[in-house]
RNA sequence: GUCCCCAUCGUCUAGAGGCCUAGGACACCUCCCUUUCACGGAGGCGACCGGGGUUCGAAUCCCCGUGGGGACGCCA
């Protein structure tokens, strides 16, 4: 059989953290079987479904490289298919309509909260054989309810909860279609995973719930059942359940905070998966390794400080003509503004093992393109009265050498042996000097790199 | 309230009744490397929610608590 899984995200935000990993274990799962991946996209919240969520999702799912094979389909263009399925259904007598108003059913749920009990519809319009319905109101539209059976028990083998069991007197006859003729999102769904095939619904575990209803509704129209796999949710990093108000963003805000796609992707495979013990893996080996029963049914905490170690990994792996290209993006000043500029590329490499961030990594290599800002803690810290005639000496012999690091490196020890210091009481200035800030790669490669001409200008300025 | 789900270091997890004195990773601490900061290397700290069963033996199976989460829309 032919493995077919989707993602069926609603556009009402942006795809954040969690969406993404669903998203992301539906096409791995798809991937490792060579199934297919459909998107889907459930618009039929007409209110809050808007094109700029519909594109935030795409651009989501483009940046992580999270490409589907058959899509994006969208609800609303298939209302006709649905109008369909409901007909059949009301003709076969597994829907009828309901006049109970909006007013009457908030009525109704107030009650039934207030005497403790669990809200749900009373079955006042379902009809039964021995039963009369009240005369149909005549300003009323109706909405289209599901009979859902009354006795016996609906069970699923869930791929990542085990076997879960509700009994059908817990269910009630749910809408779906609204007094407009819309349908609604339990009905659609269940239409589109039995149209379209799928083999496999991975999705959060906040739908275990409308889970038997929609297996009742697939055996009413005859369909297969498919697998069902409920994943966890994902907390903040503060073990707060995500939310719009409360730390859930948007991944492409990964890609603006300086994170590869490379390290969000393995982050978010490891969260709540695990292959023994592996911890880093590209998408290929996990696409191999995957298996939703691998999948910890308890929500998982996201904690940035692993992803940030994920990161740091990624960079250092990174191409380097990629990496250049995305660090020249963030770094906010040109770096051909002058041909004797350091070379990119070149820099990076010296820098690249010590950053976990690529907004942070832009940052620190600014310098070599702009004249940095001291701080002067450690100018008043390192470049102090006693160094300043070695420092003298050490301008003076600079300007005549050949510019390599090693023989930069062999001046500044010639000065410091002369002058009868330690390496750091010349090492430490210079870092100030030349880059703004006391910490840097070693001094002599950073010199080499700067060039002559600015390394000599920088130097100078201090010895005023 | 009712129903459903979940429960191992601070966090992500390994664990399929004896391999567990509970393993790995992030974070943290110490040391090493060192020209500062990082990187890297070596160590360390650190957990089976509680109570009952079942069993020769339970982190693992069962029950009951407790705690957390989810659902109960003419939202998805």
């Amino acid at each position: 059989m032919v493995i077919r899984t989707r993602f069926a995200p609603s556009p009402t935000g942006f795809l954040h953290i969690g969406g993404a990993r669903t998203a992301l274990f539906s096409w791995a799962y798809a991937k490792k079987h060579g199934g297919k991946f459909i998107l889907r996209i459930e618009d039929t919240d007409v209110e809050r479904s808007t094109p700029a969520a519909v594109q935030a999702i795409l651009d989501g799912m483009h940046w992580l490289g999270l490409d589907y094979d058959e899509g994006p389909f969208y609800q609303m263009q298939r209302i006709q298919t649905y109008k369909r399925v409901l007909q059949t259904m009301l003709d076969a007598g597994t829907a009828y309509y309901c006049y109970s108003s909006k007013e009457e059913l908030e009525t109704l749920r107030e009650a039934q909260t207030l005497a403790g009990e669990k809200p749900r519809y009373n079955g006042k319009w379902r009809p039964e054989t021995s039963k009369t319905l009240p005369p149909i109101p005549a300003d009323i539209a109706p909405t289209v309810r599901f009979k859902n059976p009354q006795t016996g028990t609906v069970a699923w083998e869930d791929m990542v909860k085990g076997r879960i069991e509700i009994a059908n007197a817990e269910l009630d006859d749910l809408i779906i279609a609204r007094a407009d003729g819309t349908p609604t999102y339990n009905f659609c769904v269940v239409v589109d995973d039995f149209e379209m095939g799928i083999t496999q619904v991975i999705r959060g575990d906040d739908h275990v719930n409308n889970t038997p209803r929609q297996i009742n509704m697939l055996m009413a129209f005859g369909a297969s059942i498919p697998q069902y796999a409920h994943l966890s949710m994902i907390l903040g990093d503060d073990g707060q359940k995500l939310s719009k108000r409360h730390g859930a963003v948007s991944v492409m805000q990964y890609h603006e905070d300086g994170y590869l796609k490379e390290a969000v992707l393995n982050y978010l495979a490891r969260l709540g998966w695990s292959h023994g013990d592996a911890e880093i893996f590209n998408m290929q080996q996990f696409c191999e390794w995957f298996d939703l029963d691998r999948i910890t049914p308890s929500a998982a905490q996201f904690n940035t400080e692993k992803l940030n170690w994920l990161n740091a990994h990624y960079i250092k792996e990174a191409n380097i003509n990629t990496l250049a290209e995305d660090i020249a993006a963030r770094l906010q000043v040109n770096t051909h503004a002058d041909p004797g500029m350091p070379d990119l590329k070149s820099v990076l490499n010296l820098y690249r093992e010590r950053a976990n961030n690529l907004n942070q990594l832009a940052k620190d290599i600014a310098y070599f393109y702009q004249k940095p800002e001291a701080n002067m803690t450690d100018v008043e810290k390192h470049i102090t009265p006693e160094i300043m005639p070695a420092m003298h000496k050490l301008y003076q012999q600079l300007a005549h050498i050949e510019w390599t690091d090693e023989a930069i490196h062999r001046e500044i020890n010639a000065v410091v042996t002369e002058f009868g210091l330690k390496f750091p009481k010349i090492a430490m200035p210079l870092r100030v000097m030349l880059t703004g800030i006391a910490q840097s790669p070693s001094i002599d490669q950073v010199m080499a790199m700067l060039g002559q001409n600015e390394t000599l200008a920088r130097i100078n300025t201090y010895l005023k």
